[in-house]
Parts: structure tokens; sequence; C-alpha cells
DNA sequence: ACATTATAAATTGTCGACAATCTCGAACTA
DNA sequence: TAGTTCGAGATTGTCGACAATTTATAATGT
């Protein structure tokens, strides 16, 4: 198995505690270990990680900047609550950005990289075929496709907004509302069509695909959140 | 005149030392008061700025998201110096996110907004027809078109990413190598023509039209990076 | 003279305590 | 009883000092 995406996120060799601290509350954050909306108290966190309220506050910050907390000034701070609506607009943004990065993705990516990234779309698929392989497929491997067309497109600016900041929170979203993509041979399906089409060295069809390909993603939830308030009489 | 873009980038209420201070530090640094590359010492900038070390190391933590300086754990801090090759990979986020800014701007933008808008342009105009209103149009004046298009977008995550992040970094550029757009006739035309597609609600061609006047201000840039390092004979 | 090592100075990271602000509840009044 | 005001408690913001690490300097040996 490739080694997971989370660990290429936090690369900083020498570590000083409020990073590692703050790698640790992102994670918990993440799976949901604190809950959305949750008020969080910095002397409670700062016993809980047996650190001092310095740099838990600085983690606080950089916490903040990943748009994970929310804080206001002598209030505190707590832990986001996507609404559905804020869900919707992350996936027009990875709908810009990755479009962006695939499209640079068929001029920059070495060759060496898409072969890799056929490979890790054949563990997908043995993934996939098994039973409980299903559930791997949905939280970090989909996301693993993604990062590597970002990291293949060769723009450390997009890969520092998708990679370092936005995809904390997708991966959020999707252990909050356990998605679901309920589509995985679909999506592997465009996942090929893709890198395919970045191979062929052909920008203008490569972003056309990625942009369709998070499109369907979108629409896809936003089908299910309208059905969700319909039911619910609203 | 309409207020600049920089007071619409801090609107927090109540401010704690660390804000304010912080954004003072973000307009010293864009307009070159602190230069590139120079090394931040901790206690001198307390000093500076009257305050502990406490409130200043999570201001810098903030700079650090906004991506205006980079720190390295038990090293220290310093302020960035763009490179050309970074300053063309922001053109490409901001192709791609302005031009989803732009394709939604056409949906959701009010009408009201769209009239205030034309009404800045007509104010550009003037500003050109003078002789040294030409500077204005160059520093604040553009970016102030392009973050009330994503404004207008009424998505709120665009516009974190682009007003709230990314435009600091746009307008240090613009301060550092003192751009020089040197087409403002040109790029007013454009302005126009994408208010145009806007307010004919036409997402498609409101997308195209700004992601090529982005592609075109980045392509200006390359080409005069290309011109210097070839007279320098490399 | 040059390289290497060791020591000292400066800088960053961390901590505990104090001050300012907010929150919640109780007492008081109409 | 409902609403308001006041105060105690808790929480956030700020500060100064100490510890850990890096950098600069000087001493030493070849």
């Amino acid at each position: 198995m490739t080694e997971s995406i989370t660990s290429k996120m936090f690369q900083s060799e020498t570590r000083t505690l409020a990073d590692s601290v703050c790698e640790q509350i992102v994670t918990a954050i993440v799976i949901g270990e604190i809950p959305p909306g949750q008020k969080i108290s910095e002397p409670e966190l700062a016993k809980t990680y047996g650190i001092s309220r310095g740099p838990l506050r600085e983690a606080m910050r950089k916490l903040e900047a990943l748009r994970l907390v929310e804080r206001k000034p002598h209030i505190g701070a707590r832990v986001v609550n996507l609404s559905a609506k804020e869900l919707i607009e992350i996936y027009r943004v990875r709908e810009a950005l990755e479009g962006m990065a695939c499209r640079l993705a068929a001029e920059n990516m070495p060759q060496d990289e898409i072969d890799s990234l056929r490979d890790l779309l054949d563990e997908h698929e043995q993934s996939i075929d098994q039973l409980d392989g299903r559930s791997y497929f949905q939280k970090e491997g989909d996301l693993d496709f993604h990062y590597r067309i970002v990291n293949g497109s060769k723009n450390a600016k997009l890969l520092e907004f998708l990679g370092g900041d936005l995809y904390h929170l997708v991966r959020m979203y999707r252990y909050q509302f356990s998605v679901s993509s309920s589509r995985p041979k679909r999506a592997l399906k465009e996942h090929r069509q893709i890198i395919d089409a970045i191979e062929s060295r052909d920008p203008e069809l490569s972003e056309m695909l990625m942009r369709r390909h998070i499109g369907a993603a979108r629409k896809n939830v936003e089908d299910k959140l309208n059905a969700a308030t319909e039911s619910r009489g609203e």
C-alpha cells in the first residue's frame, strides 16, 4: 500500500511543539474526535496535549488559517461546522484549482509519475473489488489521486493551496458526512480518463475532464442535500 | 473616491494586539518597508511595535499563513522573496480562481453591484486620462475591480482565498516590481468587456474573458522576464 | 595560514503568572 | 413574574523570564 496522503502534508524535519500539537489537533478535528461546532477551551486542550498555552495559541492560529476553527477576539475558538452552502462553495474552488492543476499536469507531469499514478489506480480497482476495500477508496484513496495530479502540475502555489489548506477541509467533510462517493466504479473510470488525457499531453481535455469529474461530485452532493431538505418538508 | 481595497481585508470589530500588529506588518511588507528576503528578529520587531513577543509570534503565524513570511523552526523568519517562477504560478492560480469567480458572478452578482462597478470603471477612465492617475490604477485600482468581481460571485470561500490571502501577495508583487501593467487603456477595455458579459448573464463568456485578461497579464510578465534574462546573456 | 573545535552570545521556543474581557447566575426592582 | 443590574467565576489576552537551539567568535592545533 502506498503511504497515506496525510504523511505528505506535514513534512517538517525538526518540529516545534506548536507544530506537532497542531498536527494532532488537525487529525482530531478531521476524524471528528473534536466534533464540529464545539467550543475549544485553551487551558483544557493545553492540558490534554501536555503543553502550555503559548504554543497552543500558535497552533490555534494555524488551525484558523487552515479554516478548521473560527476564532473571535475575547470570545474563543470553535471547530468549524460546514454548512451545505459552504460545502458547495468548496467544490467550486476545487473545480477551478484542480482543473487548472490538471491542465498544467498535462504539460509538466513526468512520465514516471504518470506510470506510478496508473499503478495507484490499479490498487484502487483491487480495493473496490474487495468488500471492505470500498471504505478506503472513499476516505483517502480518492484524495491521493487528486493530490498526485496537483503535484504533477509542478506548480508549488497550487500545491500549497490545495494540499496544504483545502484538503484538510475536504477530509473533514468526508469523515463528517461519511461520504459516500457512492459511485466508486464510475469515479475510477473517470480517473483513468483523466490520466489518459494527461499522458496524451492534452491540456484542454485534461482540464475539462477534471472539472467535469469534480462538478459531477458537486452535483451529486447538491442532489442529496436537496432531497434531504425536501423530505423534511422544508 | 471609493475607499481602498485594503480597508475591506481587515474588518474585525474588536481587535487584539496580535491582529492589529499583524495588519501593520502586512502593510510594511507589502510596500517594501521591510524588504524581501530580510530576516525578521522577534525581539526587534516586538520593540518596534511596542508589544511583547507572545502576540508578535501569533502575528508571525498569521503572516506565515498569508505566505508573506517563511519560517523555519529554531532558525527564524524571513520575508518572502518572490521569484519569477512563483510569480507566474500565482498568475495561474488567479486565472483559475478568478475565472471561476467571474463565472459565478454572471449568475449571482446583483444588478446594483454591477452598476456600481461600472461607476468605478468610469472613475478609472478619468484617472487614466490624468497624468499621474496612472499610478493609482496600477497599484490598487485594478485589484479593486477584481475584488468586486470575486465579491459578486457570492462565494465566501473564493473571497476568503483570494481577498484574504492571495491579494496580499499580489499587492506586494506590484509594489516590489512597481508594475507596470503598462497597458492601462487595454486593461480598462477588457474590464468593460467582462462586466458586459456578467450583466448579460453569460457564465461561459465571463469566465473565458477573465481568464484571458489574467492570462494576458501573465504573458506580459513572462515576456518581460524572458527579455530581461536574455539581455543579461543567460 | 587554514581548518577544527569549543566557548559565548544571540535568537527562538516554552512556561507560568497577571490583567482585561466576557459569561453566567443571583439579587433586586417594577 | 419578568426584566434589569450587578458581581463572582471563568476564559482569553498579554507579559516577562527561563530553557533549548543555533550562530558567531575566538582559541587551538596541524
